[in-house]
DNA sequence: GAATTTTCCCCACCTCTACCCACAATTATA
DNA sequence: TATAATTGTGGGTAGAGGTGGGGAAAATTC
């Protein structure tokens, strides 16, 4: 069994910009350990990507393993890392999104956290709308592949 | 776990060329040694690169494998061991850039820092931007790849 | 050996972060 | 249902971090 998110909650930055980890999130990303570390980044939809902290580290250790020698690696995981901020939970379970993050997926005030399998996703509400009324086309050939897995 | 840098910081150069290492780079750099010792060296890329001194030494190990009987590669080791400088961190966090690094990454009086997984990278802003720009071309055959290990 | 330059320690300042406390709202428990 | 615990939010404040600059010590040059 893995550890695993599910279902979703709205809140609200506060006038520090700070972004309360709704409690049953919190303890998921950080396991049973206290520290409250986890990893955001930019997602490949227009919203930010919380990992737990060893989800983070074990793609970081296969990334080490690519062969720096070649220009094209060096790119990717310059970019992969560079948007990957490391955050803590402050002692009222908040974190302070850097405010490049919060441009990227639009967020101003309000935020819809998503539970995702093995990681959050962080939406403006907005653009979480609008996203999904550009109904990606589920058919039925993409259900065939499923099947295979479901 | 491994110690790993990510998220990058923007700084300036002060008026005597003392560059600030961001906190959370510096702790990692040292690892628990509070010396603050860590070696910086021409990158692959244009900009410099820190290297923990226990990663520089692995490193450094390694080119000692090397045989150095092929010119070859009495050059490259010798290049690369000329251009390795050891810094330290006064006691405000702050080393001192020799100038012909600076002029080897363009760098003059802003500067971006970029955590990559085990390594610092030390950029001048334009020429990250031109250098992210001139995307090399990550296709898809570069990502199924990557999917292997991701 | 004197003068100049370079390096590095120290102090000062301001901003930003993260701790602390507070409290309302919600959920859990008796 | 009443009470207690948890959670989300607001805001004050101390301290950490980044930057600037003076000045002593060390190194270099003349």
């Amino acid at each position: 069994m893995i550890t695993s998110f599910a279902g979703e909650s709205r809140h609200f930055l506060d006038e520090k910009s700070r972004l309360s980890i709704p409690a049953k999130f919190r303890r998921w990303l950080s396991g049973d350990d206290a520290e409250y570390t986890f990893v955001v980044t930019k997602g490949s939809d227009p919203c930010l990507v919380a990992y737990p902290y060893t989800e983070w580290d074990i793609r970081a250790e296969n990334l080490l393993k690519l062969d720096h020698f070649k220009k094209k690696n060096r790119a990717f995981v310059r970019a992969w890392s560079r948007n990957s901020i490391r955050l803590k939970c402050d002692k009222q379970g908040r974190v302070l999104i850097p405010q490049f993050l919060l441009e990227f997926a639009g967020i101003k005030k309000e935020v819809v956290i998503i539970g995702v399998l093995n990681y959050l996703e962080i939406w403006d509400p907005d653009t979480l709308d609008q996203h999904a009324e550009s109904k990606i086309p589920l058919d039925d050939d993409y259900f065939e592949d499923l099947s295979n897995i479901l």
